[in-house]
DNA sequence: CGCGTGGTTATTGTATACAAAACGCTCCCG
DNA sequence: CGGGAGCGTTTTGTATACAATAACCACGCG
């Protein structure tokens, strides 16, 4: 895309996840081309990508927030990731290259090695099980699915409660997805979804756990006053 | 939203769904701006959306084209349709009020209404149909999940080629409906799942008539080129 | 003392001018 | 005759100034 606009998105984006911001806190347009180092043009086309993977809110008066995810939104997201990207892993089975599941497994190498070092590398976790999802949803071949899927895991979350990882919840992950390359490799699209379906439900319940059992965590109250 | 902006939205949308512009053809910012009478500010954020809506595509090289479905393309989006919104059916069922049931059924009424009248006015067929299913997608209380859908039920073809169906087409919209009704008013989200799974299915195999067989139709192809 | 109301400031929305990039054409060279 | 480099034109991207709208605050009235 443009380079100023997407200078501005990643910078925007980092300094959401950097947690120099509250869930909540009001932000403007102006602090936001501050930050950049552009204009408020570009910012308002990144901040309206933001939007879109909700990462930022808006009130009902057009006012910018920092979205706040409550246990719920979080649940309902890994609902809908969980029924889109099992789709796509089925998809993916028929139609996975052998190049590509060769690829997958490398991924996976990576991902081991992040997870095994003296302490686990949480960035290079997430950053191997990023590119290994995204192998499997170009895969499925289908652009409208993996455009969904983009809004869906962008979220939030992901990045704020990554270091409430155990370590042996990351060795489960690279588990799953040694499973997932053998689905592949068998060909098997049933065993594929199987296989993602519980991966993602339980990344689900790590998740829960970090922010908290069933109606707690943060409420999305956007009402342009409490920030 | 802005006023322009929105005003913008809703000239450009009309543009493109009256006919007036060929699928695959390019436009301007300049164009649009001039059509819609705003400046090209609000004209890029309205351009965006449709983008999302995938009315509009944009060449490797940031070219503005009218987008052009294939069957393959309408296959995948019905697809993905039909995965969520059987997934909203079911939520529905297990929350909607009987108010809300009892507007499904008077939705319904006009509906049929329109089918009937000496000719079927299928302008007034698909208003209440749009809203038929936005009050189930509504009742399933899940605000990601609407949003992916908006993404998917705007689709071009649903209007170009509304004027294909046949009055039994329409009619056996209107029994589909009257049995999600049945599904809801019992409470029954297998039901209702299975009754919304079919019902979309068979709208695919009605516009896939219109489009033509398997493999044929428009290529989605942008090399900015072609236009 | 509560609460609406007017004015003031902060924030978002729009227009316009300019910059950067891409397309297409011509012309030149092999 | 083909291909590619250069240049003018078209189109998109960015900055800035201004307009419109919403929040804030203070004041006065009941």
């Amino acid at each position: 895309m443009s380079r100023a606009s997407d200078r501005a998105y990643g910078a925007i984006r980092a300094h959401l996840l950097s947690g120099a911001v509250k869930a909540g806190e009001q932000l403007t347009e102006d602090q936001l081309a501050q930050i950049t180092g552009v204009s408020r043009t570009p910012v308002r086309e990144a901040v309206r990508r933001l939007e879109d993977e909700l990462l930022l809110v808006r009130s009902d008066t057009k006012r910018l927030f920092v979205a706040d995810w409550s246990r719920d939104d979080i649940e309902e997201m890994f609902t809908l990731r969980q029924m889109l990207e099992c789709h796509a892993a089925e998809r993916a089975a028929e139609r996975l290259s052998r190049e590509q599941i060769a690829a997958l497994e490398q991924i996976n190498r990576e991902l081991k090695a992040a997870v095994e070092l003296p302490a686990p590398d949480v960035a290079r976790f997430l950053d191997a099980n990023r590119v290994f999802h995204e192998v499997i949803i170009e895969a499925a071949d289908s652009p409208r699915l993996g455009q969904l899927l983009g809004r869906l895991v962008e979220a939030p979350v992901v990045l704020r409660t990554a270091r409430t990882y155990s370590q042996e919840d990351l060795r489960q992950s690279a588990r799953d997805h040694d499973e997932l390359v053998a689905a592949f490799a068998a060909r098997d699209p049933d065993w594929a979804r199987a296989v993602m379906g519980s991966h993602l439900r339980r990344a689900f319940h790590t998740f829960a756990r970090a922010v908290g059992p069933a109606g707690s965590g943060p409420a999305q109250e956007i009402d342009a006053k409490d920030a």
